[in-house]
DNA sequence: CTGTTAGCGCCTTCAT
DNA sequence: ATGAAGGCGCTAACAG
């Protein structure tokens, strides 16, 4: 059931350049103890027959793939296109591939995803965690497959992220100096963005009344922007406010889902509602005012965490230790 | 060198359950010749001993790799970062994993990336060819990679797309209903777009000296919104207008690019210019005024080109013939 | 229904 | 420096 197809194999090549097929494999992984004249001899021939080694011979053999799982909880967030887009390269220009997957914030399928990855003989995982604590962890330690996680900090496992607690801290900050008088936090409240940003609040003698908490679902990740709308509505027509309104969301998505309810609720920004998002993503310039967002380094999360993942693939044997890198968020000022 | 892991084979099941690799093969691959009493024998050892098959020594037996190459243009630009969300959807629902590739544009990477997809014995492709009549199509026939190009119409192979053309037209309609007197397209005069947006114009009576380009350079593609300021400005600094600007752009990032270039230059949209983007991406929405747009089907691309993707894939041989499916585009009536 | 056998294309000792 | 040979884990005839 061989599909048609000029399919060039070492042995060819071998036959061609009369040498052996050992010969062959040795020229293709630059091995120094092949003759330059027989090296040249089997690079003609591969040039000339365009042969091109077939990886899953070469997986299978060597137990190597050059091959990354990456798994996303949410492709339609562009946080996490934007990361990719920087998996991508770092991942080719150093010699691997990328194998992309969506796990959509459901746990099981995360799950599955990771199991198929280790079929697929990936030779590690960049995977962006849905649930905080997630049993996830487990199969992959279990499984021995070497994964850094990103976006999160977890015990037990290598990660890089920024730290959640210091962005809230930082949108807190901000809308303090915007003399904020009620604060509503986006998200769910057992999100450390929450954490750090009641706590500032509290630590500054807000009181907690005026702390709020509005669309806290459990599937609130997920960019449906419509629900923004409807979410802020409902939470000002309920509730009684003192002055100006902060709100802080757990993604840029949401954040600009705000400022369109604002704008249909004829609520005034900055005037009446002051916004800070989080991501920084391109969509924060675009519209107008511009969003004041907390900050991630996609570009450095990518970075570091391939290069410790490149790191724990060269190393043999159990891992020793847990890299964990926590950057620190910053604060882009623009006009809510 | 094999890295530390629990790598369990069909050999091993087959030893604990007592039967051979072959039957264990044939339980795992549904075969109906098995007896349920060996079967079930086997699957409980499967299950006891988190047994996953070895997908690189499934495709190099059998020849089939269940993986999707996937080369994209610009994955900084969410209208293809949509279109990628469609295909991971779909392909996993079908049983494929992708390999996900960043060409930038740049036809050499292109070629390379498909070498090198090839090389990954992917079983099929999807690309979006950068540049118009590339040369990627020859090594890809020469190649007999089953390849399915979205984004664009090309001669002897498969395509889904949207027309291009048509879509000029329906931006250059919608400007003439608004009484624009200047019209400009941002973009590479080659591209279709343009073609269909002057033609319409002229058809209806546009004076030439009235259609304008600019952005026409080579990389005019990326998504550099920052240029978009620059060039209008320019170009309105350039040029003498004989009332109302209509802008139609290759696609929604410039188009943004625009509208903020706009309000720095103290232009109002849509009284004194009318802008019209092209891919119809969620950023639409979420600008203000929201951007009018020429959509492009992508949920519907991305089934349509998987559909006929993995037909080819069953197929023997050589394809019959080639599909072309062009889609209509529609235009999205907003604010601008 | 089931086991045996022969590869798939490549890497890697082991001799020479 | 080079070739022969065994094996990576799985599939797919071929016998029975």
């Amino acid at each position: 059931m061989k599909a048609y197809s000029n399919t060039v194999t070492m042995k060819e090549i071998a036959q061609k350049a009369g040498v052996s097929q050992a010969t062959v494999s040795r020229v293709l992984n630059n091995h120094p103890s092949v003759s330059p004249a027989k090296r040249q001899r089997v690079m003609e021939w591969v040039r000339k027959l365009n042969f091109e080694p077939n990886y899953s011979a070469k997986t299978l053999a060597a137990n190597s793939s050059q091959l990354i799982g990456v798994v996303l909880p949410d492709m339609q967030n562009p946080y996490f296109t934007e990361i990719l887009y920087h998996i991508e390269r770092i991942a080719t220009i150093s010699g691997y591939s990328i194998l992309v997957c969506n796990s959509n914030g459901d746990m099981q399928k995360e799950k599955a995803l990771i199991r198929q990855l280790k079929a697929r003989q990936v030779d590690g995982l960049l995977i962006g965690l849905a649930n905080t604590r997630s049993e996830v962890l487990e199969s992959l330690k279990r499984d021995h497959i070497k994964t850094v996680v990103i976006t999160q900090d977890y015990e037990g496992i290598d990660c890089v992220a920024i730290s959640h607690t210091e962005g809230g801290t930082l949108a807190a900050a901000y809308l303090l100096e915007g003399d904020v008088s009620d604060f509503a936090f986006f998200g769910q409240d057992s999100d450390d963005k929450f954490v750090g940003f009641r706590d500032h609040l509290l630590e500054q003698g807000v009181s907690p009344d005026h702390i709020h908490t509005i669309g806290n679902h459990e599937d609130w990740y997920f960019s449906t922007m419509k629900r923004g709308y409807h979410t802020l509505r409902q939470f000002i027509q309920t509730n009684e406010l003192h002055g100006r309104l902060g709100v802080f969301t757990v993604s840029d998505m949401y954040a600009v889902a705000m400022l369109q309810a604002c704008r249909e609720l004829g609520l005034k920004v900055p005037e009446e509602v002051s916004i800070v998002g989080f991501d920084n993503i391109f969509l924060c310039e675009a519209v107008d005012p511009q969003l004041t967002s907390i900050a991630q380094p996609v570009e450095d999360i990518a970075r570091l965490a391939l290069d410790i993942l490149f790191r724990r693939i060269e190393e043999k044997g159990e891992p020793q230790g847990h890299q964990h890198i926590i950057l620190p968020p910053q604060i882009i000022r623009r006009g809510t």
